[in-house]
DNA sequence: GGTTTTTGTGTAAGCGCTTTACGTTTGGGA
DNA sequence: TCCCAAACGTAAAGCGCTTACACAAAAACC
C-alpha cells in the first residue's frame, strides 16, 4: 500500500502535523527533527497525495487546456509552450480537444471544474457566453490564448490579428496584386473579423476595389482550403494572389495551384498566417505572418497563473505583434 | 460557494448517503426520493468533487500522458486519437512532454502518481526501467504506445516495426537500388533497432552489401535529419536513396537534396515513417510507411482502461501492421 | 394477524491531508 | 532559583464524499 503522512509520522516518531509541516515548510520545526522526517519520507519513498491535499482547500496545481486539436500543428505549438510554462511554474496539463463543438467543449468545461482545476486556458472558439460569464461571476481563473471576445473583461493573449492581416496584405499589395482573395475561418473567430478589416482597409487605402466574391469563408483544415481555393481560381475573377487566415489553408492552396497547374508564386502569390512548421516545409517555403507562439503561450500561463495565485486583480488582453516572414510563396505580379 | 453534497442533502430533504446513492447510482433508492433529488441538484448546478470522490478511494478517471513533444505532429496525432478514445470512456488527459529527457521523465512520473491518475500511457523512450518495474510491481495500471520494452511484461501498442522497416527498404531495392542510406533515430528506440534489423535483412536477402557508414543516427528533428543527410549524400559511398526512421528527417532530406541541387525522386529516392500529414504536404509527397496512429491510440486507451477496471489478468502486446504508402518520392534508380 | 422479507433511508466512520488552537519544553534574564 | 517567552509538538476538527451498518416502514407470506 501507497504510505501515509501516518507512515511517515509513526516511523518518525512525531505526529503527522509535524510530517505535515515540513512537507509544507511552514511553521517552526527544529533542524533536527526535519531532517529525520525527511529522511523517513525518503525511505519510505512517501509521495503525499495531491488529491487529500487538494480536499483541505489547496491547489490540485493542474490547469485544464481547451483547444479545438492537438493534431493542428498551430495548437500543437500552443500546447507545446504553455505545459513548457506550466511545469517551471509547477503546474500540469489537463487536455481537451472539442473540434469547436459546442457540446464537447461544455462538457470539457463541466469536467475541469469537477476535477478541480486551478484554471482554464480556453483557445477555441467559444460561443457560450453564458458559461464562460459564469466562470468570471465566481472568479475562477480563466485566461483565453489564441482568441478574443471584445464582450467580456477576461485576460486574453493574442497576436495583433488586425495588423497581422495589414501586413500580409500591404505586402501581397506592394508586389503589384490588385485581385487578391482572402480566405477566411469559418467558426466566428474574433481573429478573422480583424483579419479581414484589416484586409478591407488596405485594399481601401491603395484604392483598390473590394471584390466580395474574393473572400470566402472555409474550414480549418487543409481539404476545406483547397476546395475554397479551387473554387476560386477556377471563377472569373480569379485572383492573382491569395491571403489564407491560416497556414493548414495555405498548404490547401498549394494543392489547389499544382492541380491547376497553376506556379507558386509565379502564377499565384500564397501568404499564410500563424508561421507553423509547415511553412518551412513546403515546396516553395510559404511567405507567412509569424505568430509570436512562444511568447504566447508563456504569457498566457503567466497570466492565469498570477491570477490562480491572487497576485493580482486586473484583467487584462495581451497584444503580441506579428512578423511578416517573406519566403518564396509570394512574388511581385507577372509582368508588373 | 460551491455547493456541496450536504446543500443538495438539506434542501432535498434527505441525507447525504441518499444524494450519494443517486449520484452513483448504487442501491436502491425509490423513484420519487430520486427524482426529488435529481431535481435539487440540477437546480442547485451541483457537481460533485472529484477530488473527494478520489479521496475515498474512487477513480480519477484521468489518466496520464507522457510523450516526448507534441509539436511532433507523430504524437500530436497519437496525443489526439488517445484523447478522443478517453474521452468516450470518460476519461481525461494529463499530457506531459518530457523531451526525452530522463530527468523531466521522472519528475512527470512521480507527479502523476502524486495526483493519483489512473494510469499512465508512456511514448517516451524511457531508460528508467526501475522506475517502470516499481509501477508494474504495484500492479500500477501502465501500457506503452509506439514503443517496445522487449524485457518487460507490460501492455504495449505498436506498429511492426520490423515489417516497416522491410517494407521500405524492399521498396527501394525494388525500385534497383542498391545505395541505400538509413537515418535511424538515436535515442534507443526499439523501434529503430527493429527498422535496422529489417533494413539488414532485405539487403541481405537481395546479396546487397551492407555499408555501416550509409546508416547514421540523428536525433528527432528536421535539422538533423538534414545535416546528416547533407553529410552522407557528400561522401564518397553517396546513396541513391535514404530510408528515413521518421517523416520530420525524411522532410530534412528533402532540405538537404535541395541545399546540394539534388532532385527528388530523379537523383534521390526518399522513404519515411509515420505517414504524418506532414508527408501529404511536401513535394514531391513523401512515399513512406504508414503507422496506424487511430487504431494505436484508440487500442492503448482500451488496452489500459481494461487494465484500470480489472477486468484483464494478462498483459498483452498488440503490433499493429504498418502499411507502404507510395507517392512521389521514390523512383526507379536511373538508368536502371 | 403475526412473522419474515424486502425496500428505502439515515448514521457514522473514515479516505489522507491541512490547520488551528493548545500543551510542553527550553533557556535566558532577574 | 523562579518566571515567562520563545520554540516545538500534539490533538482534533474538517474538507466532500463513499459505504458498511442499522433500522424503520412497507410488502409478502402462511
Amino acid at each position: 500500500m501507497k504510505p501515509t503522512i501516518y507512515d511517515v509520522a509513526e516511523k518518525a516518531g512525531v505526529s503527522i502535523s509535524t510530517v505535515s509541516r515540513v512537507i509544507n515548510n511552514t511553521g517552526r520545526i527544529s533542524e533536527k527533527t526535519k531532517k529525520k522526517v525527511l529522511q523517513v519520507m525518503e525511505s519510505l519513498r512517501y509521495q503525499p497525495s495531491v488529491v487529500a491535499s487538494a480536499l483541505t482547500g489547496k491547489r490540485t496545481r493542474t490547469i485544464g487546456l481547451i483547444i479545438p486539436d492537438v493534431a493542428n500543428p498551430f495548437f500543437a505549438e500552443i500546447a507545446r509552450r504553455i505545459e513548457d510554462r506550466g511545469r517551471e511554474l509547477g503546474f500540469n496539463l489537463l487536455m481537451c480537444n472539442t473540434d469547436n463543438n459546442q457540446h464537447t467543449e461544455e462538457m470539457a468545461l463541466s469536467l475541469l471544474k469537477q476535477k478541480s482545476v486551478d484554471g482554464i486556458i480556453i483557445g477555441t472558439t467559444t460561443k457560450n457566453y453564458t458559461l464562460l460569464n459564469e466562470l468570471l461571476q465566481e472568479q475562477f481563473p480563466v485566461a483565453l490564448i489564441a482568441q478574443d471576445i471584445p464582450e467580456l473583461v477576461i485576460d486574453v493573449v493574442t497576436v495583433d490579428d488586425f495588423l497581422g492581416g495589414y501586413q500580409a496584405t500591404s505586402h501581397l499589395v506592394s508586389l503589384g496584386h490588385t485581385k487578391i482573395a482572402f480566405l477566411m475561418g469559418n467558426s466566428g473567430r474574433t481573429s478573422d473579423k480583424y483579419r479581414l478589416q484589416a484586409y478591407r482597409q488596405v485594399l481601401e487605402e491603395n484604392r483598390l476595389p473590394f471584390d466580395e466574391r474574393l473572400v470566402v469563408e472555409t474550414d480549418y483544415s487543409m481539404e476545406a482550403g483547397k476546395r475554397a481555393a479551387l473554387e476560386i481560381l477556377a471563377s472569373p475573377q480569379r485572383p492573382t494572389a491569395i491571403f489564407a487566415g491560416f497556414d493548414l489553408i495555405a498548404i490547401g492552396v498549394y494543392q489547389a495551384a499544382k492541380e491547376l497547374g497553376l506556379r507558386i508564386p509565379d502564377d499565384l502569390s500564397v501568404v499564410g498566417f500563424d508561421n507553423t512548421i509547415l511553412a518551412t516545409i513546403v515546396d516553395p517555403p510559404l511567405t507567412t505572418i509569424a505568430q509570436p507562439i512562444d511568447e504566447m503561450g508563456r504569457q498566457v500561463m503567466d497570466l492565469l497563473v498570477r491570477e490562480i495565485e491572487g497576485s493580482k486583480s486586473t484583467k487584462q488582453r495581451v497584444i503580441l505583434p506579428p512578423e511578416l516572414i517573406i519566403r518564396n510563396s509570394t512574388k511581385e505580379i507577372a509582368g508588373a
